[in-house]
DNA sequence: TTGGACAAGGTTGTATACAATCCTGTCGCC
DNA sequence: GGCGACAGGATTGTATACAACCTTGTCCAA
């Protein structure tokens, strides 16, 4: 129910479901070696059940396994920030469009409750709560859109672009995204798809905009790089 | 190289690849079991491999695994059909147009060989093998177009197309997509961004259109529902 | 001093063993 | 005869053991 996921709930998807969480909210750094022996220790399971978590989080994109080395926070580069925002740009405008035509008081106050959210963590000072709770909010429109494969994707797109905004973000951009999530939900709320898709639009590039996708990635990726060939 | 994904190869990679082909080729029926034990003995594997391959899958939901059932040859929904399709519908028409604005000869001709295999293979009787080629087509226009992110979210896309073709495809439909192919690749050799983007969504409707997607599905999900109570 | 070869330690890759769960056929009872 | 309980077999879920590999520190030779 929660997740959506068609099939059964496994000890896999509850570890994978913590990671997630942890690299969403920034708790887990781009990079971070991710031991299975640790993990599991950490856990309470085997390397099996870790491993599968880790199988897991390595299709959405969130750690990079490399083989005889190991599983690794992902650093999405330059190249992979642009892609992802270019994917979203693709799909959550025309799925806002799709949600606005269809939100109920019930999915309006969902979405509320999310700004919500995130103004409280922000005002306490917990910037990666809410950036997650930001994230829910995109997920919330898709879903609220009736397409749970697009809806699957936009998850995904959302999880990594948390990691990019760990590794790009500028800090002078403002990154206050509750302002546009509040037009969007009036937008909604007010069943104005050709606002709402507009919106989205803007608010994906106002996103793009307050990244640095020229420099090199703050935490970067290599020592070669970092250290200048 | 051949397939993009990010890290290493493994076997259980391999194993996965060789199960999704048998299932784009519909050697492998819709709701086929897949035991674990007999897939380690043809590939000469443990199932520790096996398993591997078999969670791969599953997130691209090729396969269902049920919790202490198995794994399954996945059986979309009608409802599943049609949510692929409205994301296909999102993706490829504007991933035609980038691919159109940035097609080199050499790419031109890597599609004009799929077509041609296409051919090759529907005129052999190979229904599967061109039905494979035909999506092959599709994710060389999004691997053109240069979004990775995009051209994975597309492969994954095809492929679950290639279920859905097999559980409501009607017969008397033509599915004859290399001509569709065929004028696509022209409008993306003349660069003609408007035309691919408007042949790719008129080819994707045509091919919902193909599909019977009121009735019940040929192969049914449940006895109960092929029973009629 | 510098360079490569080598060995020790640790981590991952795979196979196997055992436990838990499900399916199915049979038996007993109503 | 029909229905429920139960037991056997089979399959999956998990843990553990061993093999393969990478990393890294040390040693020796140039």
């Amino acid at each position: 129910m929660e997740n959506g996921h068609a099939t059964t709930h496994g000890p896999a998807e509850e570890i994978a479901g913590r990671l997630a969480l942890a690299i969403h909210e920034h708790r887990l750094a781009p990079g971070t070696k991710l031991s299975e022996d640790e993990l599991g220790a950490i856990y309470g399971v085997s390397r099996t059940v870790v491993r599968a978590a880790l199988q897991r989080l390595s299709h959405e994109r969130l750690i990079t396994l490399r083989r005889n080395r190991g599983a690794f926070v992902a650093q999405p580069t330059i190249r992979e920030a642009r892609e992802v925002f270019e994917a979203r740009a693709l799909l959550e405008p025309r799925t806002a469009r799709s949600a606005a035509e269809r939100a109920t008081p019930a999915d309006i106050a969902r979405l509320q409750a999310h700004i919500d959210e995130e103004h409280r963590a922000m005002s306490a000072g917990h910037a990666g709560l809410a950036l997650r709770q930001s994230g829910l909010f995109h997920q919330e429109i898709a879903r609220i859109a009736d397409q749970a494969t697009v809806a699957e994707f936009i998850g995904q797109l959302v999880a990594r672009s948390s990691l990019i905004i760990a590794l790009y973000w500028q800090r002078r951009a403002a990154l206050c995204e509750s302002h546009a999530h509040h037009a969007l939900l009036t937008a909604l709320a007010d069943h104005d798809g050709d606002r709402a898709e507009e919106l989205m639009k803007g608010h994906l590039l106002d996103l793009v905009s307050s990244l640095d996708l020229r420099s090199l990635p703050s935490a970067p990726r290599s020592l070669r790089e970092a250290l200048g060939a």
